[in-house]
DNA sequence: CGCAAAAATAGAACGTGTTTCATTTCTGAG
DNA sequence: CTCAGAAATGAAACACGTTCTATTTTTGCG
């Protein structure tokens, strides 16, 4: 019911200012902890020396707080995508580095991206907005692995079918990684759930039997 | 960390004896009025003429709780498409008009349905199992729409190729349905994503762009 | 500066998921 | 039928997300 002010704007690391980067730095090192259970608000505040008032002040629930951490690590990962991006010969195979390298960006880490999916999988309306950001984010890097070129800024220039095949691949991992979360799938075998998405979405190429 | 005795096989409706049907009745009951939350358990017990104790005694969690419903809303979606299969000329089609079935059947009850999806995102590893189960008959199903065939008693037959498709065009739904439950689609956005996916996936049919 | 409005603070309070406890009721082997 | 062990019960206790309150601190305009 909050939340304007000085952040109307999108929460960019510029808006933020140091109380709100301070809640999202502890709310991370809690998650990574100990996962979503420990992320207990009274010790979010404690360690981001601030009163529980202020941080329900900018942030709506503690799916919000992780929802933003996700939102930050995305970023984090779009910049290291940037000047790192994926190799490969075909779109399918920069598709399916691209998606190795997410994953292992989030399994670095299990407990806190757990904590994240949990967040942003919640359903939560008010959390609408950000979710859709880092839906976003991931498609553009998706596009832009299935092009081989830099990541695109903006969503303009990204043609219809561009657009179909980087939401499809996204909401595949999405899922998948739901169901890594929850212990039915392992790095292995999202791995290999990806590979056989990208050829088959891709390249149209299917198993033989 | 209970959860056995009696009901050590499969929970269907045969094992399930009265109490923990009419849990899972007055868990359901109150998801549909208000939604995950309005599903207080003391409510929930108390609707069940049950006491907590007895509660706990057959359900981990109230995530438990709500995956229970959801797995047997799905056993009875999977009797609707057994009397009623997908009608299409095509493979495509007729998961088209599958996905339509399901959407349309959970948005009668919007309010259960985000709180099941809720529960089924959350990734709690003690529901690995249910969950798994949950997707292994969105699997058949979908399968089973490729075919325009009547559903599969088991996943026996099924070709690797067959299982693919299943497995994506699933995931792809179960991240737009995630998606829908917070607001970031409609009734038709669902339906135009499923049939996107459906062409690309299936027949391999990208849009003109 | 002086001061009113906004923001922050410490901490209590409240609701609900989960656990625990003492007691009662049910069940089934002999 | 008897009775020991299992299950159920009602209620209290506990933890943590969220809200509220009274007070203090900060901010920015004149």
């Amino acid at each position: 019911m909050f939340q304007f002010g000085a952040m109307a704007s999108q929460p960019t690391e510029q808006t933020l200012e140091k109380r709100a980067r301070r809640i999202i730095e502890s709310t991370i090192e809690l998650a990574e902890e100990g996962g979503f259970e420990a992320v207990r608000l009274r010790d979010v505040a404690a360690r981001a020396e601030v009163a529980m008032g202020t941080l329900y002040r900018r942030f709506y629930s503690k799916e919000d707080l992780l929802v933003a951490a996700l939102e930050q690590e995305t970023r984090a990962m779009e910049e290291r995508v940037r000047q790192r991006p994926p190799k490969g010969a075909t779109a399918s195979e920069r598709a399916v580095n691209f998606f190795a390298m997410a994953t292992r960006g989030m399994l670095r880490r299990p407990n806190l991206s757990r904590a994240m999916l949990k967040a942003a999988a919640a359903g939560e309306p008010a959390l609408a907005r950000k979710v859709g950001l880092f839906h976003d984010m991931m498609r553009r890097m998706i596009v832009g692995a299935l092009r081989g070129a830099p990541i695109l800024s903006d969503d303009e220039g990204m043609t219809d079918s561009e657009r179909l095949l980087g939401d499809v691949l996204n909401h595949v991992w999405f899922a998948v990684m739901v169901g890594w979360s929850g212990g039915l799938e392992t790095q292995a075998s999202i791995h290999e759930r990806m590979r056989a998405a990208a050829e088959l979405i891709v390249d149209g190429t299917r198993p033989e039997s």
